[in-house]
DNA sequence: TTATGTTTATATTACG
DNA sequence: CGTAATATAAACATAA
């Protein structure tokens, strides 16, 4: 059966700063922007603390983005604003264990720790969650930009690393910005110039090079320890701009109206999902880790500013995770003989083995569930299957069929790892398919949500 | 000229 | 509705 492992280093092997950098200079245009340091000195200091005008929700989203990182910080306080004597640059290539949570080598939101805690549900999000951030090119990773310079400060190894480092970081570890227009860079400026939790440390005089270097100001990871940041929020679904001609995907605007069409959590589910939650005391055992892989993974949290963040990063978990990867470049996008229901049931009755070969284990009866009046009996074979069975009809009686299967679809179509070197043939292929989207809805609604006669329907 | 950095403006989303 | 956080765009300044 599958079994997928969120530990497995970083398969690309070690590479110093140099090399990836001219490697990378190499690869892509945008990488040829990108202008190489490899004298960063190391320092690392102390600020005081401002907590005004800028957000520091990202430090705690770090947690999220790193989960090798402490929930608490204060049990391990040296991950701020630490004193880190390599001169090598580590990113996640380079197999740093305490650096960014890998996914079969790419980063990716990997909480698992309470998985435990919560029943089927929780695996069938859990299962969802691990989009392939470092070859997919169509998803935008669900870090806001501040977690993402924090992510390559600390994949940095180092107290203070220039802005050319954080771009080239950050299109080495998320292929969307490979893709995606600069506007992301002038974000980035944006970003350190603006965020307080960022330090611009001047460039000696004789020290050669452009521009300064940032590092993250110690004092609010104080702040995390706490808990007084909530997550960020971010749109649901980003489709990179680059590439939606060539899916045929009609461009989100950001006008007034374009909440409306994205593939979010409506808000009948998060009505139910807020009232699931408060019938199984999910919240007791409440973590960012958790809220990040497991459960949110199809149900979407809708408290704090993290829901809309964790909407996106939950409907972002629908298809790789299911595949090594491997098999997915067998598979493909949207093949004919995709079947959704058997996936699903794959994943609920626990022979989908996500945690590092641990299986996840299905209800008993001990964790019977009760939501929404209906009472949800776990334990019958398939282990797991029934009670989300139920669980969804629970939803539909209660007119949520606009459940967001749409979304578990669509994003399962466009989460596939798309490596360069197959964009070719997928991009005939989805040119050949002309899968829109927006017409996806459409059948999708006038079938009522359910996404096998979605998929037998559009086949 | 280009990369870097600052600032302003606007839009979106969620919380209280 | 006000506020906060974030994203995006753009104008502008500065340094290499």
């Amino acid at each position: 059966m599958l079994s997928l492992s969120c530990t497995d280093p970083w398969p690309e092997g070690s590479l110093g700063l140099e090399e990836e950098l001219v490697t990378a200079a190499a690869q892509t245009e945008q990488r040829d922007r990108v202008v190489s340091n490899n004298n960063d000195n190391i320092c690392c200091s102390v600020v005081n603390l401002d907590d005004s005008l800028t957000s520091l929700q990202w430090l705690q989203e770090f947690s999220i983005a790193c989960p090798d990182m402490p929930q608490h910080a204060h049990q391990q306080p040296h991950l701020f604003g630490r004193q880190l004597d390599s001169d090598t640059a580590a990113s996640p290539l380079s197999g740093d264990p305490t650096s960014i949570s890998v996914a079969r080598g790419k980063p990716t939101a990997t909480p698992y720790s309470r998985m435990q805690s919560l029943p089927s549900i929780v695996a069938h999000g859990h299962c969802l969650d691990e989009v392939d951030y470092k070859t997919n090119v169509h998803i935008k990773p669900p870090y806001s930009y501040a977690t993402l310079i924090c992510m390559a400060m600390q994949a940095s190894k180092k107290t203070k690393i220039t802005l050319s480092w954080i771009y080239k970081w950050i299109t080495d570890n998320f292929c969307y910005y490979r893709h995606a227009n600069l506007t992301w860079q002038n974000s980035i400026r944006h970003s350190l110039s603006l965020n307080k939790c960022f330090i611009k440390v001047p460039r000696q005089k004789n020290e050669p090079g452009k521009g300064g270097f940032w590092k993250i100001d110690p004092k609010y990871a104080e702040r995390l320890l706490s808990g007084a940041y909530k997550k960020k929020q971010v749109p649901a679904v980003q489709i990179n701009p680059a590439l939606q001609n060539r899916l045929h995907i009609q461009p989100q605007p950001r006008g007034p109206c374009s909440h409306r069409r994205k593939m979010g959590i409506n808000p009948k589910s998060q009505r139910l999902f807020r009232e699931f939650k408060e019938a199984t005391g999910a919240d007791q055992n409440w973590d960012t880790h958790l809220g990040e892989g497991t459960m949110l993974g199809s149900w979407p949290e809708v408290r704090g500013r993290g829901g809309y963040k964790r909407e996106q990063t939950a409907l972002q978990r629908c298809s790789s995770p299911l595949f090594p990867l491997d098999e997915q470049k067998e598979i493909g996008p949207l093949k004919g003989d995709f079947d959704w229901d058997s996936l699903l049931d794959s994943v609920l009755s626990g022979e989908l083995n996500l945690e590092g070969g641990k299986p996840l284990r299905p209800i008993t009866k001990e964790e019977d569930l009760t939501v929404r009046g209906t009472y949800i009996t776990p334990g019958d074979a398939p282990a797991g299957t029934a009670d989300i069975h139920e669980l969804v009809e629970t939803q539909r009686s209660n007119d949520v069929s606009d459940y967001d299967e749409e979304a578990f679809l669509t994003r399962a179509f466009l989460e596939s790892p798309w490596p360069e070197d197959e964009e070719k043939g997928r991009s005939d292929f989805l040119s050949n398919s002309t899968v829109n989207l927006d017409q996806l809805f459409e059948v999708g609604e006038a079938l009522g949500g359910n996404p096998s006669l979605w998929i037998d329907t559009l086949l």
